[in-house]
DNA sequence: CGATGTCCTGTAATCGTTTGCGGAAGCAAG
DNA sequence: CTTGCTTCCGCAAACGATTACAGGACATCG
């Protein structure tokens, strides 16, 4: 196989000027009808595929987008870059992923590269600390949609979870089934879900005329040991929790640990409620009852909005910067029992 | 914010020319240290980022490389996506992270756009039916290394796991606790990995004197659906096999709870074993023993490997082509134990 | 003082495309 | 035969960098 072959070789090949090769093979009826069937075919003999970089210089486009996430553990992350990369590369882009590790640091400079590999368009989901670079990049030309998580100083477009309904969804379904204590493993008051989630379990025991007792939630970050931490502080006290709400799957493998520890069995002893699917827990036995923060979902309006504003017509920024909520869905499996009279 | 600034707005800040500019940030003592330091300040005043399009094209290096899974949902890829990127990105690679879905198709665009896109090199699970375009690549200049699985069909520089010898050992272990009969349930024998594990698990039988028999084994893709049915059939048989080897993660929670379904317990009833581990394996309770296939190990080997014929010296590929395998290990954990006497 | 060498810097070509502009050819109409 | 339109094509200038080559300034040495 020879190197590579350019548009000079096949404009030569074919005894016109490269000019005429580029239109012909652009398309758009740009050349008679002729030449541009015989320059396809001299094309494709000769094997000559554009070079992207070149293109790239010149009109100012690369047909790539960034997709910057924490990590591809967490389900969400997982999802939205499957789902991503596929729905863009349906459209001709081709995805770039990147991983932060939740590290500002990390996401300064991979924006950076990013931006200088001149990608169209940028999907991320921010640590929150480098949002004027982000809102920079956007009003530069280059739209950026956030996902899952806001950057709380800056105005840009992202797409969300609709957190405190969905916690508010879930602690509702555990108190119509009784439910009076209540025990929550949430994620850390810093983040966005953290605090969302907490405050729609609150809510929800406020309009029931419960008085949120502090002491029923266990804060940490999004990993098994905190469920295990959680599950045994909660489940050592006097007063039992009669249910679980777990606010992440993370911290669920923690949870089942825990109460595996104690025998405690699932939901004759005690109900166990999740936040966010994972393919485990519709296997497991009992199946476990999730509220799904729609991941799938978010993921595909995320892709949605930045192929918007990648079109031609693009709207202006303005009237973009607006936040995107994805409803959350309970979906009712075998861990939630009605509390014994 | 302005649009962009190139080297020419540098330069002409600077007073010089468009060259002395690039020569001056480009380091390396080609200019004097009082024109470096005063090009650098100016470029960093300015905000000056090089353009990696224009770059690229005329240094015929973009320090990309292309990684290429068929999912993100198998553990070994998600490992190879986060360790691999990780890796690069330490050496200022950006991975550009694409998905097959197991289709050749869909493998021969994305190598195709790929190859346009002019990444500097490529860690790649082949499909096994694009091997002739890899092929073609590697030897135009851009490395391709294969991980995960082989293409049969061409010889190019591979990093596997070692499944025979990890059947093997799995196969071993349970042999040594007095087990003779065990079930296997493995992926599809048109795999490379489905044909090793069963492979490995044959060999250990029969040095163990134990005749193969075929209606031990059940066969399908990686799913939990498998294991359910895999399950269901080996228990139903007159005599129970007293251990599964289950080859696949995926496959393990339809196992899990197809032993629930039959009220048998682990390790009391029924001893388990799985391959490849993930995470929910060690908070199970009774935690599960796994033979670990290395994913991280395979992972970091891929990326070393690139890494090592990305650099200037690169060693001629025919010198490369080899295959490299990572050991597998067995971790003990609680749901094995000894045939009752 | 002239020759030579060392440092720096500028000029210009190049990477592979796209695209504005103008010219040649063909054809119909006057 | 001139004029005016279309239609198709070539010339050449970009896009933003890197780099071979040559020239200018200055010091050193015979």
């Amino acid at each position: 196989m020879q190197s590579t072959v350019t548009l000079r070789d096949v404009a030569q090949a074919a005894k016109v000027s490269i000019a005429t090769a580029s239109r012909a093979l652009a398309g758009e009826g740009l050349t008679s009808r002729s030449t541009e069937a015989r320059l396809r075919r001299i094309a494709a003999e000769l094997g000559y595929r554009p070079n992207a970089l070149a293109r790239g210089l010149k009109t100012r486009t690369t047909r790539l987008v960034g997709l910057v996430v924490h990590n591809l553990t967490n389900a969400s992350f997982r999802v939205l870059a499957e789902v991503v990369q596929r729905r863009l590369r349906a459209e001709g882009y081709q995805t770039i992923l990147c991983i932060t590790a939740d590290d500002p640091e990390q996401e300064a400079e991979i924006i950076a590269t990013l931006a200088d590999q001149r990608v169209d368009g940028l999907i991320i989901c921010p640590t929150g600390h480098n949002g004027a670079r982000l809102a920079a990049l956007d009003s530069n030309g280059t739209p950026v949609t956030c996902v899952v998580r806001r950057d709380e100083m800056v105005e840009m477009e992202t797409v969300l979870a609709a957190d405190p309904e969905g916690a508010y969804a879930g602690t509702r379904h555990l108190l119509e089934l009784g439910h009076r204590r209540i025990g929550l493993i949430v994620g850390r008051r810093e983040t966005t879900s953290g605090r969302e989630r907490l405050s729609g379990y609150r809510r929800a025991l406020e309009e029931a005329g419960i008085a949120f007792d502090p002491s029923l939630v266990h804060a940490g970050p999004y990993e098994p040991e905190t469920g295990l931490a959680g599950c045994r502080q909660l489940l050592d006290r006097a007063d039992r929790p009669t249910a679980l709400f777990v606010a992440n799957h993370e911290s669920a493998l923690g949870v089942l640990r825990g109460l595996a520890e104690r025998d405690l069995l699932v939901p004759d002893d005690i109900s166990l409620l999740c936040y966010e699917d994972m393919p485990g827990f519709a296997w497991q036995r009992p199946a476990i009852s999730v509220v799904d923060s729609g991941a799938t979902a978010m993921a595909d309006l995320a892709a949605d909005r930045l192929l918007q504003r990648l079109r031609p017509n693009a709207a202006p920024p303005a009237e973009t910067a607006r936040e995107y909520r994805i409803g959350a869905r309970l979906i009712q499996r075998h861990s939630c029992r009605p509390v014994a009279p």
